[in-house]
DNA sequence: CTGAAAGCGCTTACAG
DNA sequence: CTGAAAGCGCTTACAG
């Protein structure tokens, strides 16, 4: 080692006691502001560390106890919107904790999701947070079988799991949505859905049939669009949609990339929202605010629900027991200028 | 402990080198594929260790080798578009590298910042990736005093900096985006700029300048907006240059976020994009090519910068040393739809 | 109130 | 080719 590099060192805790004249043991008591220590020492001790801006080393620490001061969030592309919405939540509570976020992000391919597995199993992780819909190789069962705490953001695929999940009130926000199209006067209501082997979505679709059968309304299948969450999946659809027989006078997309898509086609095919076509998104991503004309969309409370999944992480993390293993944020109506009454008359196909 | 803990408990070098009947040196000799071990020695405790699905403990080989396999990326906020095109270069290299990323947000919080930094001196990084256009605290010095290796990504504000930079061609992006504007007719070109105290909106800007001058334009100091990098920015600015007396037939705007809200202005105002207005954009961010219509923006090859930056980050982290400290790559023009010569007869004010 | 010592699970000269 | 031993920098019973 050459002397540069011995300046640049870090102290350790031998220096600090060593300089203040006492034993590790008392400054690591200081340290971790540990009783039984004198008044005095404790406050020689703390002004040595202080003049020396002394950290404890992150992996001694983490050796001895355990701890590596790390949670991993997985995420399946990194695209904004909804899973930015989440981090946000989870940012906020780590920092609270002091713990770092290690973001990863698994793009579906196994081999990777595999490979990020083994170097979370070195027990290099307190705990796990995952955003995904659902996974092929079972990594919250892995993990677990680790003894390492998973939480789950959004929902599963899984009816019902044996970790925590945390969620959004899914079936409500379907229902809420489609009801305030058919207040509006709306009787032919478009619905773009996202993969029909996901609960998420069935519930979406759950609530818009129980609005429409409650109002009456008959359900329509050729109203009821299967896709994607992807913004490309509102495009194909929205034409779809508007090159039926009797086109809808409404669409309500699965969530608000989807919305976005839809605006597209409309703005292509220069129909007016919301004079000519209605447009209620999902999920209330930061964007939707500011899209022309201002979306109309179901509330997801994105940053609560990554806070409290944190918070339930951190406590499963602490071995404290969670009250219930399932929760469920409330969604809500965000009204802007999206929506309006149909226009009398059939919309022309264009 | 109880006996429920102890089963679950990950096994130890010591155990499998029992097992094997050999010592622990020789387990860790196979384990980081070293010399010195006999064919069969090996194939025997490979065996073993593949069987019991060992995998080494992170934070003891952290504490001996002083590497604790991860990379923090500082942003300023978790927004999308520009930084969300980085990280996935980032991920990309250190995909390949086996570093895991940790990803902080700023907030451009000062109390924040210092927490972070304080958790990061403990030697628990490799290095730091900045992602920040500046910084009030310091943090690259303080980094470097420490002795962690820094890269910064995207332009800084200091000209020159003691530590490596990646950036791209902005005065080329700027340039080039006004000569296109040109070459379709337009002359009189607003562009909104961001901060003018940023070395990167400058740079555009002077490109700006450039091409008007080499076009034989004169610069009207009317058509030069200052912002933020923000959406409403975009909005507000847009606003200005379509109130002026005499508004351009084309906007230049500094960030894809920027022209995002210069499209929302201009769906307002019943403004046709490209008849009525030209707009190009500055990025080339995931969504410009949904926009309606497709935004012609100046590419920036956000990935490949990502990638490049964690490439040499993990060399420095590597005890290499780099070719060059400032490393720039290059802009493009993307046409999409966005651009059209300017309609004849002047803007009529709406 | 204070400190000597064991030990967390590895890696790495070094000796045989 | 193989292994005993020191040591990375802490924390934590335990003894004084």
């Amino acid at each position: 080692m050459t002397l540069e590099q011995k300046q640049s060192k870090r102290l350790t805790m031998a220096q600090i006691a060593k300089e203040a004249g006492v034993s590790i043991t008392t400054v690591s008591k200081v340290l971790n502001q540990l009783p039984g220590v004198g008044a005095q020492t404790r406050a020689r001790i703390q002004a040595m560390i202080e003049q020396h801006d002394y950290v404890q080393n992150h992996a001694a620490r983490h050796l001895r106890k355990g701890q590596s001061g790390l949670i991993d969030l997985v995420i399946m592309r990194l695209e904004g919107g909804y899973d930015l919405g989440i981090m946000h939540g989870v940012q906020e509570a780590l920092e609270e904790s002091g713990h770092r976020l290690v973001v990863f992000a698994t793009h579906e391919d196994e081999a990777v999701e595999r490979r990020w597995l083994r170097r979370i199993q070195d027990q290099s992780t307190d705990g796990v947070l995952l955003l995904l819909p659902y996974e092929r190789i079972g990594i919250a069962e892995m993990l677990m079988a680790q003894n390492i705490p998973v939480v789950a953001i959004g929902d599963r695929n899984e009816p019902t799991t044996n970790y925590p999940t945390i969620g959004s009130t899914i079936w409500l926000g379907g229902y809420t949505a489609t009801e305030y199209l058919i207040s509006l006067g709306h009787r032919r209501i478009g619905i773009i859905a996202g993969p029909l082997h996901l609960t998420t979505t069935r519930a979406r679709l759950a609530g818009y049939r129980e609005a429409l059968e409650r109002a009456g309304i008959p359900v329509d299948p050729a109203l009821i669009c299967e896709g994607n969450y992807f913004l490309g999946d509102g495009i194909k659809q929205a034409n779809a949609l508007l090159d039926l027989e009797d086109p809808p006078t409404a669409i309500f997309a699965g969530n608000d990339a989807q919305a976005a898509g839809v605006y597209q086609v409309l703005y292509q095919r220069q129909v007016r929202i919301p004079d000519e076509m209605s447009v209620v998104g999902f999920d209330d991503v930061m964007y939707t605010a500011q899209m022309p004309p201002p979306l109309t969309t179901i509330h997801q409370p994105l940053a609560e629900m990554g806070k409290m999944a944190a918070n339930m992480l951190l406590r499963l993390i602490g071995g404290q027991t969670l009250e219930s293993n399932r929760v469920e944020l409330s969604t809500s109506l965000v009204i802007r200028d999206s929506c309006a009454p149909p226009r009398t008359g059939p919309l022309l196909n264009r």
